[in-house]
DNA sequence: CGACTTCGTCAACGCTTGTTGGCCTACAGG
DNA sequence: CCTGTAGGCCAACAAGCGTTGACGAAGTCG
């Protein structure tokens, strides 16, 4: 039977750990980092609170398993130099509605450091590269990116967190039609 | 000697009072909700956490003390219509730089339900009424400030909270060019 | 001066938190 | 079958939290 790569030898407990980093990743999109106690997280996954600290040594160490954070984001290269604004929207939308993982890290990079410093992190490896095929200047990557940040964030944070009730009734759709042209812009046009 | 409105009888105790409401407010900015502490507050203000009690009640009552908000929109009448949009982000950036309420509110925001509310609060009854003045149709009124507040809010998430290093090097006059257009769009364009 | 209110400190309470170590159970390999 | 090891639970710990009430100091007013 094909095996996962080369990682870990099947352990009797995954389905243990995999129900704790479940329970974690909820727990801590619901409530945040300091609010998410472990004995919840433990009750939530039906074990003992003793086992998340034996499988992930500590709290610190079982966030940072359970928010492991891929933003999978597509190619842009063999796109329509007018299209990428529409396409990082969407996509970034399909990706927030999917997974709530990136609730819990936004939630928990408003509050906490280490938190902050990962959604920093996740920016220059993950946003940073795909600005730059979207923008001609490349000294201007950074600042374009970081526009876009600022954008997509601020519905993230409206939408998912805050839930502002207009912004929560608003359709993928509508989001898309008026947020395209503004990341459109950040990426592309010239300085203003 | 003409004083306050009919407010407090001037209480001896004024002084300290307002030194925990400063202290307060640093706190719940630096820190967020959960991890400022009633005595790390009441240390900063030099006295001992059972005044903090006496005088606030709780920790929610000096929550609620410390963090009002008045965001002090401008009367968007006068203005030509094309220069809504520049105005409000000038306005929202000195709002935020010269006070550490509005941080502290964000950050709040994003862990607790109930700072979720009062934000939800700040933007009905805040906001709601300036985009009234800019939007041309009623009907559209709360998606247009909806959109206006993913924008503004998210500039201040990724600069003053999560502080990335493009967000924070940018110039207030950069910023302005960049999102003026954008916020401007929200509020006044046609349906996209 | 004496009675009274206000300001402030101190010590403690009950509770929850992250974390630890011991003990029982059950499966695996020889 | 028997032994070793990994999975799991239980009880407890030290620390920190919000909160409370008693008590002394200091100012206020008759």
């Amino acid at each position: 039977m094909p095996d996962n790569k080369l990682t870990a030898p099947a352990r009797r407990s995954d389905t243990t750990r995999a129900a704790i980093l479940d329970a974690a990743r909820e727990r801590f999109a619901a409530d945040g980092y300091e609010r998410a106690t472990i004995r919840t997280i433990a009750r939530d996954a039906g074990i003992d609170p003793s086992m998340v600290m034996r499988y992930y040594g500590s709290k610190e160490g079982l966030f940072a398993a359970a928010v492991a954070v891929d933003l999978k984001l597509p190619d842009l290269g063999p796109l329509p130099r007018d299209e990428v604004g529409s396409a990082l929207v969407t996509h970034f939308l399909a990706m927030w509605e999917e997974n709530e993982v990136l609730t819990a890290l936004l939630r928990v990079g408003a509050t906490n450091q280490a938190g902050a410093e990962r959604m920093q992190g996740i920016f220059q490896e993950q946003l940073l590269p795909v600005a730059r095929q979207a923008c001609p200047d490349p000294e201007q990557v950074p600042v374009r990116a970081a526009l876009t940040a600022t954008q997509l964030l601020g519905l993230a944070l409206t939408r998912y967190v805050l839930r502002l009730p207009p912004a929560v009734a608003l359709s993928r759709q509508e989001i898309v039609a008026w947020l395209a042209p503004t990341v459109q812009r950040y990426l592309t046009a010239p300085n203003p």
